[in-house]
DNA sequence: ACAATCATACCGACCGGTCGGTATGATAGA
DNA sequence: TCTATCATACCGACCGGTCGGTATGATTGT
């Protein structure tokens, strides 16, 4: 095999590696020698690939949310109501909290080191703020085509992330086997409809 | 003075020194020589007091817990009206918020520790699932006497501890001094009526 | 005297990261 | 094409340091 290819196959097996223990064991409790024994290199080889322990983890969360940008962006251009585009965006959390749904306790460890290590912050809130614009021309788009009530559409971003984590959260540490799909389905209609009688 | 009552302050200036420790470092970036040194006592004092580190853990978030769960039944107590009820609980996000900041990124390391610690998640989760149970009564109520539509209780109750947790998350992670008193009130509005147009 | 309270000294495990050295394929001049 | 040279990929022993926790003795109120 050439050299570049058993590189290329070695920095992902380190991946693979280090993403399966991080979600398993979270973050600090995994030490860089248990992702080389798991990923059958040696620490030499780690550290020619990656700089540091933290570096590892911060290109793990950057595959993450390239592929939730790239969901999001597929569902906004596929949808002329923006009503109905909530609503599928909306299932994505409930597919991410149904399918990944092992690997995503390494989420609140990230925020939890986000608050303090600026280089965590960069690669995790930064986007999450990206989010929030997205939604918040989404709900301007609503408004626009008179689906929507003309409220602030910064705020009204903000409730819907608030109700996307908070989701994602409750399904982390929630036991039992709910459908959250199903929740979060309803959760968008609660949102979209209001809970108060008319 | 008496022995009794300078062990008791001993003991709380470990738990104030590890309070504070924990929310400006994190849990695992504070060691137990570090809590000692803070609060002025030896390795040997700390370890007569607190049987582990993590059990220091456990008593600073019971007391926490303990603290909001007498702010929201003093609200309960307090409202007749259900809707005019959850704005004000939803005013409690934004004190704490506003108010409490510095040691809430705490409750990020706590979840995640959750997952995994069992005595953690008994300590964590399960307060939070009478959260629930106590929103859903809530809803229960505003059904009945008529101002709430007649939606699943449980659902709901959901929805609205998500929307609390997702406030919560991003007033952590959001670096702008923003008024989350205020934002929290207009999301609870927003779940309240509705967004979509009449 | 006796127990509760605290201080000191210390242990063994483990951690992230480094380093000297090797193995192996790429490259280029003869 | 054969070979000398070099860069990349990788190995694994090792380091300084930290950590949570313990063992033991001093002190002090009762």
């Amino acid at each position: 095999m050439k050299q570049q290819d058993r590189a290329t196959q070695t920095k992902e097996s380190i991946l693979k590696a280090a993403e399966h223990l991080f979600a398993v064991q979270g973050y600090e409790a995994t030490s860089v020698s248990m992702i080389c024994a798991d990923a059958g290199v040696s620490k030499g080889a780690f550290y020619h690939h990656y700089k540091t322990k933290q570096s590892i983890f911060l290109e793990l969360m950057q595959r993450w949310l390239k592929g939730l940008d790239e969901q999001l962006v597929l569902i906004d251009e596929s949808t002329e109501d923006v009503k109905q585009g909530l609503l599928s965006m909306g299932e994505i959390i409930g597919q991410v909290l149904d399918v990944g749904g092992p690997q995503l306790p390494i989420f609140l460890e990230f925020w939890s080191r986000a608050i303090r290590d600026p280089d965590v912050w960069e690669a995790t809130v930064e986007p999450f703020q990206r989010y929030r614009d997205f939604f918040a021309a989404l709900v301007q788009r609503g408004i626009d085509e008179g689906s929507l009530r003309d409220l602030a559409p910064h705020n009204t971003a903000r409730v819907l992330i608030a109700l996307a984590v908070g989701m994602l959260v409750q399904g982390l540490l929630d036991t039992g086997g709910e459908d959250w799909q199903d929740i979060t389905h309803e959760a968008l209609e609660l949102l979209l409809h209001g809970i108060a009688a008319r």
